[in-house]
RNA sequence: UGGCCCCUAGUGUAACGGCAGCACGACUGACUCUGGAUCAGUUAGUCAAGGUUCGAAUCCUUGGGGGCCAGCCA
């Protein structure tokens, strides 16, 4: 699907319209992902009625990352692909991690994202006493028993990865006296950790996971939801499977590392003889120089590496939002990278293009001297001051144009000037003619050094019927810069960002060190007074702009204050400069 | 040295026993009042070996490489 396309389905705010999917159907043109071609089999041969049920599934126990972007738009993707439904449910079976706060924050940047899950959201523990009823009837069907092993026992008896295990002594309780203890366990009778409700498979078996899984743990904690309602928690596996069954899930998707958990997953579906929705494993995301999992992205929180889960250079939802990044520019992303079993790493080059592309059609163009670097127009009235026509947005004529005062002093950029240039270097230099963009053709004749012999100042002269938009402006000049009017500069503050990681693959780090080394002491850079066109003043927050040559800026949400934005570079443009100089 | 899963250009991802294609990257060139954008082109791949077959990236076997699993986490 390209980019377009996807454009003509959403609204104004960037939101999937109801009912709108990303293809006609079953009979789509477009190269199928594996669970795409699983799906349209069972529509073909009718396993699930024609429907298509998905759901994100998230635990509230942190915030959301480009990672879980992936699965949130392939689960509410295929289906709207399919004329299917996706639910939004926590995984809050474990009350000493989960907050109130994730989950306000897990609702937010979906539905920013730009999906809707209508009235179907849905908690875990909203089925606990169903899970409850489940465990009993296990009970009763011989197939779980309450197990008085320590935690470190049950660890010593479940074996190792090459050796069987050993059933617990516990194992062959009769039906009535597990009834007895698992209610007394859930009367509050026992203490953390002193007993569990195990399930009784094969301590044997080969998958570790099959050797007689705990289903309920002990727990005196308050739970976000129930409160002290309950103090026994069900286990994932116990949990989750039933969770999809319950809201009749067609297409349960889920991570790799999950696969060797689903014949656990099916096997309490049919044990407890209930609707038996399917388990797919897909490869989570992985991309160059920066880390995903949710204990190094705390760890970095903690340690004040990053301002907070919203730090612009964190690949978390709100931290991309917060740099830049559009939801159109993150679902495109999640479209490209595609879907399979294969443990891959995503070049961070693809976001930053998915977000060019983006940006590149509906972002203002606007002048801004990052570096300045002070130009005299020896030749140019003292007072005189002229209002230069510019281009909005070359990519959209309906952006129309504005006005850019031009006066005897400009800035422009540090690097657009080199006293002595290198082969290529298309800029300004003594005695060479550059074309201001949007205005003149001005001429370098002189050099103002200080003390130190560092550069403070040019003297250039302008040619008066070089305006742009004359026709007399149309000589050929090799290289065209911004600039902004001195006395009329707007001064801000401008953040670079670059990778939070020095190497593409953080973790791969010299022995004896861990990733901590391959931090990137430089990734943020500030740039306390930077020279803005006049109309960047009125910026609002979350406003996105193109500083011509050199990139993607947008305004921060939480430190611009009315009348003072702070810029983010969401990303740089292509510099093909840069590239030539680095080749030397 | 148990079990399960995976392996296609640099990075990703298609090809459903029948011409190995696409995207990103890299490199050329064209165009350009953004060294942006756009356009055109080049580059480069089926982990290996056997087998089945008229024909194998695809099916089978063996080997190699990688991932996951020994939480009362999810």
């Amino acid at each position: 699907m390209n980019a377009p396309h996807e454009r003509d389905k959403t609204d104004d705010q960037g939101r999937l319209r109801p009912g709108e999917s990303d293809a006609s159907g079953a009979t789509s043109a477009r190269n199928l992902n594996f669970i795409e071609q699983i799906i349209e089999d069972d529509l073909k041969s009718n396993k699930w009625q024609g429907r298509v049920q998905t759901r994100f599934p998230p635990e509230p126990n942190g915030y959301l990352h480009i990672g879980h972007a992936k699965s949130i738009c392939l689960n509410f993707g295929l289906a709207a692909r399919y004329g299917g439904q996706c639910n939004l449910r926590f995984d809050d079976t474990n009350p000493t991690k989960e907050e109130d706060e994730y989950v306000t924050s897990i609702q937010e940047d979906v539905r920013w994202l730009g999906f809707d899950w209508e009235d179907r959201i849905y908690y875990a523990s909203d089925y606990f006493p169903q899970l409850y009823a489940w465990a009993v009837q296990l009970i009763k069907q011989g197939q779980a028993y309450v197990c008085d092993l320590t935690a470190e026992e049950t660890r010593a008896y479940r074996g190792t990865l090459t050796e069987p295990g050993r059933n617990s002594p516990y194992r062959d309780r009769s039906v009535k006296e597990n009834l007895d203890l698992f209610e007394r366990m859930r009367a509050g009778e026992f203490a953390d950790g002193q007993r569990t409700l195990r399930a009784k498979i094969d301590m044997a078996s080969p998958n570790l996971n099959l050797r007689d899984p705990v289903m309920y743990r002990i727990l005196h904690a308050t739970h976000h939801r129930t409160g002290d309602q309950w103090c026994i928690y069900p286990m994932y596996d116990f949990t989750h499977g039933q969770s999809d069954s319950i809201e009749r899930i067609t297409h349960s998707i889920c991570t790799l590392e999950f696969e060797n958990h689903r014949p656990l997953y099916d096997w309490y579906c049919n044990a407890l003889g209930i609707y038996h929705p399917q388990q797919i494993e897909f490869a989570r995301l992985n991309l160059t120089y920066t880390v995903m999992s949710k204990r190094k992205l705390l760890t970095l929180v903690k340690e004040g590496r990053v301002s907070g889960w919203d730090d612009p250079r964190m690949p978390t939802i709100r931290g991309l939002r917060r740099r830049g990044y559009t939801p159109e520019a993150i679902r495109s992303f999640c479209d490209r990278i595609g879907v399979a079993k294969f443990n891959s790493t995503i070049d961070m080059a693809v976001l930053e293009n998915a977000l060019r592309e983006d940006l590149n059609r509906r972002a203002p163009r606007a002048l801004a001297v990052l570096r300045p670097l002070k130009v005299v127009l020896e030749n140019y009235p003292e007072d005189q001051v002229e209002e230069m026509e510019a281009v909005n947005n070359p990519e959209d004529p309906s952006a129309g144009t504005r006005q850019l005062p031009f006066s005897r002093e400009i800035y422009i950029e540090q690097d657009d000037f080199r006293e002595d240039p290198p082969s290529k270097f298309f800029r300004l230099a003594p005695g060479r003619e550059v074309r201001l963009r949007a205005a003149y053709i001005i001429k370098c004749v002189g050099v103002v050094k200080d003390d130190q012999g560092q550069i403070v100042e040019l003297r250039c002269t302008y040619d008066p019927e070089s305006r742009s938009g004359t026709p007399a402006a149309n000589r050929k000049v090799k290289g065209t810069l911004h600039w902004v009017s001195a006395p009329h500069a707007f001064r801000a503050e401008v953040r670079l960002f670059d990778h939070l990681f020095k190497v593409m693959d953080p973790d791969d780090v010299p022995a004896g060190a861990d990733w901590h080394a391959n931090l990137n002491p430089d990734s943020l850079e500030t740039l306390p007074a930077c020279c803005l066109e006049p109309r960047l003043a009125d910026a609002q927050p979350g406003e996105h702009f193109q500083f011509e040559r050199l990139g993607y800026f947008t305004v921060d949400p939480v430190d611009s204050r009315p009348g003072h934005p702070v810029f983010n570079r969401s990303v740089s443009l292509r510099d093909t400069w840069a590239k030539i100089e680095k080749q030397g």
